[in-house]
DNA sequence: TGTACATCAGTGAACGCGCGTTCACTGATGTAC
DNA sequence: TGTACATCAGTGAACGCGCGTTCACTGATGTAC
């Protein structure tokens, strides 16, 4: 069986479009490479024809899904007024549609409390998209005239991803909506930007 | 080896302070039976004495860490005037000694992301406990004079453990302090006891 | 045009490992007589 | 007081299981001649 000259990246793109998925959803111990290749309609031993080891999977896995955060992020606020972008994106982040969705949500979301107990380097890629989704964070902000907005991003940034994680924890539909919506009203009140505020700006 | 009547007892409170240790520190899916009884000085065929099954372990480990959890709440701020208790109860859970002693701290900053992949029983004892520790926030918070306090709650307390769970990821101490500096300054600033609001506050 | 060989993504059996769980056993002490 | 037996928390070998990883093999297609 052999192949077209494009077939092995499309493998490998498969996989980490399977590992992007599995690994938000079950986390990175759960992830298991023989799930991974049975996503992509393969069996477990061609693994190692694509990565080094799991860990090199997990790795790319992580940049990936951190590119792809970052991409969706400056997609969706893509020619709206800065105070309106800042006040999308809350309301985009803090959602329900997010919160049903851990396989193609945030991976901050997904993995902040499996973080302490990885490798140095799955740790340090984490850490690298940390940093980049507050720094887009940043610049948001900034544009939208937040004060002090380098400082203040990474807060913003943890309070909006701790209320989707603790309300992915709740069964209960209503306290998880609330939370979810409490978030979003005193984020947005904080940064200037509720709905309030908003008719202050001039028209898109 | 036949032993005092307390003895028993005493194994299994060993075993719990143990595991609600490497609970925290692992994550439910790390934390090992042979583990846990090596810290309390036992071998792992020992175990089955004291607890049904792993599952049984964790559930009851889960419970009596929230407990715990809710007492020390109660006692750290014990005969303060009620806006100062709660300016208190922030700084105490946003902080850097909080993010470097995970094997004691809150459960939600914990396991938040763990709990979506465990099982139901555990899922629920997680729930109750975080709804416990949300009362808990919602009463200070009324006692505080904060309006809506009990739709707020679950709210403030989710920003104060992402942001506790984020700092944790972040090997950058000046960006991980910051970012815990930057969440307490904003909560308080919500709840209206910032240390400028506090000087309004009646003495002790 | 026809034959022999090289290529290489993918297959599937096998490995060692740590895990949760089971179980026959131990041995110091209490109880019965 | 002395002997035989019961108790039971803890021991340590063994189990099946899923995991990451290895490896000899497959077989459709391209290339050499």
């Amino acid at each position: 069986m052999r192949y077209a000259e494009s077939h092995k990246e499309e493998t490998h793109k498969a996989l980490l479009a399977a590992a992007a998925a599995q690994l938000r959803e079950h986390g990175p111990d759960r992830l298991s490479i023989a799930q991974v290749m049975k996503a992509a309609g393969l069996t477990h031993g061609g693994f190692y024809a694509h990565f080094k080891s799991k860990d090199a999977l997990l790795n790319e896995t992580l940049q990936e899904v951190f590119a792809k955060s970052k991409r969706r992020f400056a997609r969706a606020l893509e020619g709206l007024p800065p105070r309106h972008a800042l006040a999308t994106y809350i309301d985009y982040y803090v959602a329900e549609a997010h919160r049903d969705n851990t396989a193609g949500g945030c991976p901050i979301t997904a993995l902040s409390s499996d973080m302490p107990r990885q490798s140095k380097k799955f740790r340090a890629a984490f850490e690298a998209g940390v940093k980049g989704l507050a720094t887009s964070l940043a610049e948001r902000m900034q544009a939208a005239g937040v004060d002090d907005a380098e400082a203040l991003a990474p807060s913003i940034l943890s309070a909006m991803a701790g209320a989707v994680a603790l309300s992915r924890t709740i069964s209960d539909r209503k306290l998880s909506d609330e939370l979810l919506a409490s978030t979003r009203a005193g984020i947005k009140a904080r940064l200037g930007v509720s709905d309030r505020d908003l008719a202050k700006e001039p028209g898109t």
